[in-house]
DNA sequence: CATTGCATTCTTGCATCCAATAATGCTAGG
DNA sequence: CCTAGCATTATTGGATGCAAGAATGCAATG
């Protein structure tokens, strides 16, 4: 249930609370691309000082989420068509290789988990935050059948520098109708008994997605 | 040139310097797993206040290289062979991706270089840090003709990560005989014009590297 | 009217200070 | 001699202050 981190958990430390506070901007979509974020502007709004924001600052920087300049502050990170399509290109093969592991890991009650957790995805296809929840949490689960902890919090990160986009494009595009035969796909693929053809059947997936994705994104904005 | 960040460089702020002056040490091996770290003495150690510090360690924890525990300081990562298997893997279709994009960029140019830099790696086999700077940088110029910076980064990530366990393997086992052949066979796949098969050499390279590396870990430390 | 240069204001980066929490060592009791 | 409990010390997390660098706005000039 915990994502990347406990941003929607109690932070413990001011720290924490910052970082989860500016997280949930920046996936939500509501701190665009190229703004610019003032450390003591933010600190106000959640009742500290500058300090723990500056270290979550830090943390956001390294994730990829802001990019951190010498001396003139934080801007959110935005990301060309390419860019993104690398992104898609890096999940593809990460959850390629989750998606392999996982084939040799999972067991029936896994699967009727996971088929559990598709059809909810399916019913929630009408929520944008519902939807985008529960597709991550899908994934997710998925590779957690990995049992491999750095593969699951890299893909993780990836769902999440992608998420201002899939947002938008669930927003304003039509409305993923195939999403639940192609998820079903990959359940077929999982209980296959073929690490080969479970790796491929992600790969393509997550490919799959991404031009859509990016294209509607370049139409949007032109 | 530049491998993670500015390590080596001369870093312009007081956290850059202690960011760098902290990945050095981990990679050079000269922090063990486990060892606790107190921002106050490294601040001493090199001149500054605890504050830059502890934002290096919140760069340097989020890149798994150090785990930052709620008021109990930072102690340096340390990794089981599964967790290092892991690491391996991850590598290896990240490495596969780099290598297939690669092969559709590559010109003579690049592997007359690459070539080069293959004949300096195998002339530096018998001085450690020598070989390792240039096996990385081996690695990094296949995987920078791919075009994908944040591939690059991520794979850049993953040898600093490994980089400790190398060191250890290549101090204390046999000499890596056999790495001009491996590597001369990446240059002869990338040079196939076959991406598929390019992007399984550069898999199969990565993963069989891992198993000896790792085994003598477990070896050495019993 | 646009543009350059300068002065002012704002923001960052770092040091220092203080409170809260954890680690350490000591003492007393078994 | 070992252990539990407490007092002391060390260390972290966060707030504040201050200097250096960046952004802003204004005025003078072409």
């Amino acid at each position: 249930m915990a994502l990347i981190s406990d941003q929607d958990e109690a932070a413990v430390s001011a720290e924490g609370e910052a970082y989860g506070y500016l997280l949930n901007k920046i996936r939500r979509g509501e701190l665009k691309a190229g703004e610019r974020l003032k450390a003591e502007e933010i600190a106000n709004e959640i009742g500290m000082s500058r300090m723990p924001v500056r270290e979550a600052f830090r943390r956001l920087d390294a994730e990829g989420l802001l990019t951190l300049r010498p001396n003139r502050g934080a801007i959110v990170a935005g990301f060309s068509p390419d860019q993104l399509m690398e992104f898609f290109e890096i999940r593809s093969v990460l959850e390629g290789l989750a998606m392999r592991h996982a084939s040799a890991n999972v067991t029936g009650a896994d699967i009727e988990e996971l088929r559990d957790l598709l059809f909810r995805l399916d019913r929630g296809k009408n929520d944008c935050d519902l939807w985008l929840n529960r597709h991550r949490e899908f994934h997710a689960a998925i590779c957690r059948l990995s049992g491999k902890k750095r593969l699951l919090k890299d893909i993780e990160k990836l769902h999440v520098l992608l998420e201002p986009q899939i947002r938008f494009w669930f927003m304003h595009a039509a409305k993923p109708i195939s999403a639940l035969q192609e998820h079903q796909a990959l359940l077929d693929a999982l209980v296959s008994g073929n690490p080969d053809k479970a790796e491929a059947v992600m790969r393509d997936h997550v490919l799959s997605t991404a031009p859509a994705i990016i294209q509607f994104m370049t139409e949007g904005t032109k």
